[in-house]
DNA sequence: GTCTATACACCGATAGAC
DNA sequence: GTCTATCGGTGTATAGAC
């Protein structure tokens, strides 16, 4: 605590910065990308509009970093699983731990495969790199879960990967939250179930 | 055909409304609501911005017809199936059609539980009216496709036709497509089979 | 009804005082 | 760095001539 020092006025600067990352993935997770406006997040975080601009030179750029931080957290859960658990298990507990981040508003809502965003996101390389490498991550497990027997080999490698991406930002966790028939934990494993097993379910 | 007496013009003014609602209905799959705009369609149809407001008095209307539209394929879809198959084959067999009706740009993104459109459309009758008559005909589909076993019974109903709804407009759909490894049909057949049996399979 | 032209509001980004 | 004020551009919707 005493031998390093750090300036107070920088402390500042990095906590208002966390405080607007937080804001804006709150605020992505409620209206995404499009909906969101640089007005909203100023008034969420409690500075001018301005003032955003000397942190982030552009929405895009807030949008890359939050994004960055959620792909962070990711790499972060999926290193620090236990590595004696079978990977499918790892896999569903990944999907777990997604599910419930999306629950407390913490995944961003992607808008599809285009627009401006995604062009943005493409030409970050700090982007680029997390992604390749939570993506690598989650190949291996996926290749492993199919030598365990436990996912079907007749299901491509992309299927399995891209369809877990998917369910964290699925609209059915809305509509069921808006029915209010299951609370948030039986929406979770309803469908991590529904994920791993399907519709039809075990029994055949 | 000689007894029935339609005006050209009206005739005229029917296949405009048709292509307009076609063009949105394109731009909608391709860009979404919110990023859709009125030259946007003004464009595609060939027609001023001003004349589409003698058609349709607001953006939000224009959707919803197409919304409706497309409610009415679907609900037609679903009375056209043939009684005699069992109640999981009339399920599986909705999802490939709409899986098809998406692949072929058909199937319009919805922007999740919020936005100016969802709004809209909870105030619009016709849309509520031919929703919950979809709904009413999805759910004795899954209350039939649990007896017969074919649905697992501690999945609720509410998770089976949402889940439905949401796979038709999954983003994974996009990711493989973009992939180019799979053809249009192999995609289909993947989602259906991931829909129904899990990325587990059905082995166990 | 279809066109052109425009009103009105909103948003991303910037300028300049402090 | 933070604020206020504003620019430039775009989008929905409307007005008015034909």
């Amino acid at each position: 605590m005493l031998g390093i020092k750090i300036p107070f006025k920088q402390q500042q600067f990095e906590a208002r910065e966390e405080a607007i990352l937080d804001a804006v993935n709150r605020l992505l997770s409620e209206k995404g990308f499009d909906l969101m406006t640089m007005d909203d997040v100023a008034d969420a975080v409690g500075v001018a509009k301005g003032s955003l601009y000397k942190h982030f030179s552009s929405k895009e750029k807030l949008a890359a970093a939050v994004m960055i931080r959620l792909l962070s957290q990711t790499l972060e859960t999926l290193q620090q699983m236990p590595a004696d658990w079978p990977a499918v298990r790892q896999l569903e507990e990944i999907l777990r731990w997604s599910l419930h981040q999306r629950m407390r508003g913490g995944v961003p809502l992607l808008p599809s495969t285009r627009g401006a965003l995604q062009r943005a996101l493409m030409m970050n390389l700090e982007y680029l790199a997390l992604a390749f490498k939570v993506n690598t991550k989650f190949h291996a497990l996926v290749e492993r879960a199919k030598s365990d027997g436990d996912v079907a080999r007749d299901v491509p490698d992309e299927v399995v990967v891209y369809t877990l991406y998917a369910r964290s930002c699925d609209p059915t966790v809305d509509y069921l939250r808006r029915d209010g028939k299951l609370s948030d934990d039986q929406i979770v494993e309803a469908m991590v179930a529904a994920t791993f097993h399907g519709l039809a379910g075990l029994k055949k």
